[in-house]
RNA sequence: CGCGGAGUAGAGCAGUGGUAGCUCGUCGGGCUCAUAACCCGGAGGUCGCAGGUUCGAGUCCUGUCUCCGCAACCA
């Protein structure tokens, strides 16, 4: 039972398959699987008929391109990668009644019922075009896999679909002397046969179910997002690519064809459910094809056009299934600032987090709903992380939870304490305690999760408050009659807070609950103060949280300035050669070696070291602006290093400079003296 | 002039016409059962900018700047 108007039977909710090319991040967390977790784990708490659906989308170009790279099948990477993704899921308590993957033959054999079925009911049509081919590596190519020159500004690396440098979108036969990525070779055009979606026959049905029907209750950037594909008017979409990674075409004579990834990865919800359905008996139809079913997508926003325009027309083509009665998308969640980018390596992977923060998966997914891109993009810091942690999750619930517990122990050797006489006070606070499963419950089926988990702190705060109003440790001394009533109330939230916390900290509600040795209660059952019987027996008190210390955020700050590093450097092009210059030119710089007999900062100076080298003849001084780069700049002291020697003396800070040091710069502005790769004596030249 | 979303206290976010709110931080006070945690109170914002509609605008309209995403074979 819900408390938000409901004539739905059962819930089937999915959330978007991870491609299976690399592990997860907390962007994928935050924007898809603990939104989905929390609604998921809360319709169960309401006894409704659920199942969550999760599982790797396996299928795709980049994974052939990825294998490829690695010199493995694309089998082998879509397994690692599945195993490593489920992992993290598991770990994290993403609770998925199961978590499939689109290479499983349940799948393929799914995909290509629904497409042959769509192709024999005419819903498809089939169109012959010229598309580049790449000879040597014997397949047609994906237009991000062209580069050439820009027709518009002569950028040579620009890519098939878009120049990077003039930002102009491209198709592949605009560009002059196009190469495949794959072999380097100039593709060829080739004929190939393909078949369409044809989406614009679907208009009216979208502005109809959408525009129409949708107005109010998805969210502005779904409803925005829909609103500006239907309106600019729907092309035919292909369906099929000319590729042997994927569900193979389920027609004869149609040999090194697939289904397009996008065709076939949302089948794959309904591929799992079949697969679940057998594994427990239930009917998988039940879940898409039967009105009373509501059908819920969790995705991130650069999804919104798959889920609300192209797999919506694919179940309506088909015309006996149900369609999404919600997308609530989220945007994207950025880290410290800059945008997540799994090929950039700037993200806080889960395998990852889940070995520097054991047992602490609660804290993140607290952390990321909190703060979750419900309406706009959010940031991720690791500041807010420790101070989310600390400041409320351990210091609101995790505190209440400790002192209470500490106190009935102290008191009454972990016997809970029986109701006395209730007074206004008391009765104030049953009456706020029971507005808490609505409140909370409403906001998760409005499916504002972030609202629902402040709520849940809310009722926390209301414990610390009641405890603090009644001070029990001061009334002891002269009336424990009435702190058997205070405690007992205190005890009650602390179950409350137990069942309600559990969508958004399962691993928490579990400890409590042992704690507590309390049983299982619905949602429907809580709101109450007669979830902990008089003289029942509870645990020891354990923390709930662990406190997140000052050094264990830096280290995680220092790991990203890390790649942030490595980033520049993987990102640095040679600068263009310069002007021709001849040999006499050169031969006029004379370039010699020393050896740095001291080395010193020059005062009053960031960047200034004075330097003292024995070049073969007499002692010289050099001023170089090198001092960045040399923090240890004594160590430089024995070194040979190599200098111009006839360049004009030039103050540098009132000092004499007689030379300059040659020096590379690295691509992080690093600067690196050059010096001989072997003994040589002092005053040799360079040439 | 492609389309969509967003710009509100130091930080992170709510708020779709009627005295500008929440969490954290900060300052002051209280308490001492509790992982220096809890409770109370204060300071702090001309709601990106410029116009307009209205008795009244963060909220509606127009223009403008900035950030993010998408642009249909990047899955």
């Amino acid at each position: 039972m819900l408390y938000t108007e409901n004539q739905f039977k059962r819930h089937t909710i999915t959330s978007a398959l991870p491609y299976a090319n690399g592990p997860l991040h907390i962007g994928h967390l935050a924007g898809v699987y603990i939104p989905a977790d929390i609604y998921a784990r809360y319709l169960r708490l309401c006894q409704e008929d659920v199942v969550f659906i999760g599982g790797s989308d396996e299928h795709g170009v980049p994974i052939t391109i990825l294998a490829r790279k690695e010199g493995v099948e694309p089998q082998q990477i879509v397994d690692k990668y599945h195993q490593i993704i489920k992992q993290s899921f598991e770990d994290l308590g993403i609770s998925f009644d199961i978590y499939s993957r689109t290479s499983d033959p349940v799948h393929h054999q799914t995909a290509a019922d629904f497409f042959k079925n769509l192709y024999e009911k005419g819903k498809f049509i089939e169109k012959t075009t010229q598309q580049y081919y790449d000879e040597q590596a014997e397949q047609f190519l994906a237009d991000r896999y062209i580069i050439g020159t820009c027709p518009k500004c002569g950028y040579e690396q620009a890519y098939g679909d878009q120049c990077e440098a003039c930002g102009s979108s491209l198709s592949p036969t605009e560009l002059l002397n196009p190469k495949s990525m794959l072999s380097g070779n100039a593709p060829v055009l080739k004929e190939t046969k393909h078949w369409f979606l044809p989406l614009d026959q679907y208009e009216d049905f979208l502005k109809k179910w959408i525009l129409e029907g949708h107005k109010t209750d998805w969210k502005s950037n779904v409803y925005g997002q829909c609103k500006s594909w239907i309106d600019a008017g729907l092309l035919p979409r292909a369906v099929t690519r000319d590729l042997d990674w994927g569900v193979k075409l389920p027609l004869p004579n149609e040999k090194g064809k697939v289904l397009y990834v996008w065709f076939d990865a949302p089948i794959g919800y309904i591929s799992a459910t079949k697969i679940w359905a057998a594994q427990t008996g239930k009917k998988w139809e039940d879940y898409w094809k039967d009105k009373n079913t509501k059908l819920v997508h969790f995705i991130g926003k650069d999804n919104i056009v798959f889920h609300c325009i192209i797999f919506p027309v694919m179940l309506q083509a088909d015309g006996n299934y149900i369609l999404p009665d919600n997308v609530p998308a989220n945007e994207f969640l950025n880290l410290e600032s800059n945008k997540i980018s799994t090929s950039k390596k700037w993200a806080v992977w889960l395998h990852e987090y889940l070995i520097d923060f054991p047992n602490q998966q609660d804290t993140l997914r607290y952390v990321l709903t909190a703060n979750a891109p419900e309406t706009k993009d959010n940031d991720f810091t690791w500041s807010d992380f420790q101070a989310k942690n600390n400041n409320e999750l351990l210091a609101i619930l995790g505190n209440y939870v400790n002192r209470i517990i500490s106190l009935t122990h102290n008191y009454y050797q972990g016997k809970i304490p029986a109701v006395t006489e209730l007074k206004n006070i008391d009765n104030e606070a049953i009456a706020q305690i029971a507005i808490y499963p609505e409140l909370i419950g409403k906001n998760i089926e409005k499916y504002h999760f972030r609202e629902a988990l402040s709520e849940l702190m809310n009722l926390a705060r209301l414990g610390n408050k009641y405890l603090t109003d009644n001070e029990p440790w001061k009334v002891v001394k002269t009336d424990p009659q009435r702190v058997q009533t205070v405690m007992n109330i205190a005890l009650q939230i602390t179950a409350n807070l137990a069942i309600l916390c559990e969508p958004f900290l399962p691993f928490t509600s579990q400890k409590l609950k042992k704690m507590l040795n309390l049983g299982n209660y619905t949602w429907r059952q809580a709101g109450n103060v007669h979830l902990l019987k008089d003289a029942h027996i509870i645990n020891e008190a354990e923390f709930l949280f662990k406190k997140i210390e000052d050094e264990v955020i830096e280290k995680q700050l220092v790991k990203l300035e890390e790649i942030k590093k490595q980033n520049q450097l993987a990102a640095y092009m040679p600068k263009p050669v310069k002007a021709e210059c001849s040999f006499d030119t050169f031969s006029q710089i004379d370039i010699r070696v020393g050896t740095v007999l001291a080395c010193e900062r020059v005062p009053k100076t960031d960047k200034l070291l004075k330097f003292v080298i024995d070049d073969g003849a007499n002692k010289r001084t050099i001023v170089s602006g090198i001092a960045k780069s040399y923090p240890k700049f004594e160590e430089l002291v024995g070194k040979q290093v190599c200098f111009i020697a006839n360049f004009a003396v030039r103050k540098l800070k009132n000092i004499d400079s007689e030379g300059m040091l040659l020096s590379a710069e690295d691509a992080d502005g690093r600067l690196v003296l050059i010096t001989p790769s072997q003994l040589v004596k002092n005053g040799v030249s360079v040439g």
